[in-house]
DNA sequence: CATGGGATTGACT
DNA sequence: GTCAATCCCATGC
């Protein structure tokens, strides 16, 4: 594993560390994957959880930036986001996608499927994969369980575009999701029209 | 206290 | 392409 990003990295502004975060890695429980796709929300745009303010819901999105924001979403799913940007700023980088990297069979296992390319390629496929629960919600992402390392060396130049985020009905316009790259492990492609390299 | 709406996924037509 | 599953919580009475 690499070393774990610090707290400071976090605390910059959301959209840069959404873009940093392409090519670092997500370790929990035994497995692992490396970051290919993720989306910023800041609490000055309606899409964002934190847009009505400081509630129950939000409030660790308001707290100290490098802890794990995890929410469930229709019902079913678990959502994991690393929070961002001062204590007192609600804003957080919804991780999308991973390439998988270790412990790959006990993803299959228990994602109840074989193609490496379906494991983790899907905000809801990967915290299924890496078995994140809402326990985790403000965990430590330095510290753990959920620990985001650094971008190993092959990734250390990773190519990076933009483009609208997914999914969302409220300031879609914003190109605030990025992507490695030609990865074939994202959610989605992006519309080739709007991709812009970073 | 009752209601409504998701930062999604997988199954089915 | 369409659609249901299912639960937390924000909002409104």
């Amino acid at each position: 594993m690499e070393r774990p990003l610090e707290h400071g990295f976090y605390a910059r502004g959301v959209v840069d560390v959404a873009r940093d975060l392409i090519g670092c890695v997500v370790e929990h429980d035994g497995v692992s994957g490396v970051i290919v796709e993720t989306e910023a929300y800041h609490d000055s745009e309606p899409a964002c959880h934190a847009f009505v303010g400081l509630t129950p819901r939000t409030a660790t999105l308001f707290g100290p930036p490098g802890r794990a924001y995890v929410y469930r979403s229709y019902g079913i799913h678990r959502m994991l986001n690393a929070v961002c940007e001062p204590e007192g700023v609600g804003a957080a980088v919804l991780i999308r996608a991973l390439e998988p990297l270790e412990g790959i069979e006990i993803m299959r296992a228990r994602r109840g499927l074989d193609r490496t390319e379906d494991l983790c390629s899907g905000p809801g496929k990967l915290t299924q994969a890496l078995k994140v629960e809402l326990v985790d919600n403000g965990a430590d992402l330095a510290a753990g369980p959920v620990v985001i390392g650094q971008r190993p060396r092959a990734w250390r130049d990773v190519k990076i575009v933009s483009g609208p985020r997914i999914g969302i009905t409220k300031a879609a316009e914003l190109p605030w999701r990025f992507c490695a790259a030609g990865n074939r492990f994202v959610s989605r492609p992006l519309p080739v029209a709007t991709g812009a390299t970073v």
